[in-house]
DNA sequence: CCATTGACTTAAG
DNA sequence: CCTTAAGCCAATG
């Protein structure tokens, strides 16, 4: 898949990056952000989740923000579903915060590796 | 069109 | 550890 796609929306290339992200593993909006090029607006990011509800399939429980903890919960069908799923792939968290965030923790631009 | 808000991040006091 | 402030930009009223 070519990141360089501008025909894309931001959000667009949000989910995509989002839908790559393994099972198991978790990332933050920041990243993201980075990796799209614009990491100072790791709020887009966000607002991408926010809409991303409408698109099915795009797993936006492995995305949290850049301490591990999950600020997000709030805004799924209910607030242990984000806790719920991170822990059904293997993921635990504890009063909202992934344990060993840096060891689940997916960088796009790193595991991606951009050209 | 202007003001406010927000699933963010970094820096500074 | 706590609070502010600033930068970022789409969405909403």
């Amino acid at each position: 898949m070519k990141i360089s796609d501008k025909n894309k929306d931001f959000f667009a290339l949000v989910y995509e990056v989002v839908k790559q992200i393994p099972k198991g593993r978790v990332t933050n909006y920041g990243a993201i952000a980075n990796y799209l090029g614009t990491k100072r607006s790791s709020r887009m990011v966000g607002w991408a989740m926010n809409a991303s509800h409408i698109y099915k399939e795009i797993p936006a429980h492995r995305v949290v923000n850049r301490q591990g903890l999950l600020t997000g919960k709030m805004h799924f069908d209910y607030p242990t579903e984000m806790e719920e799923l991170l822990m059904s792939e293997g993921i635990e968290v504890i009063n909202d915060q992934i344990v060993n965030f840096q060891i689940v923790f997916w960088d796009p631009e790193v595991e991606l590796a951009i050209a």
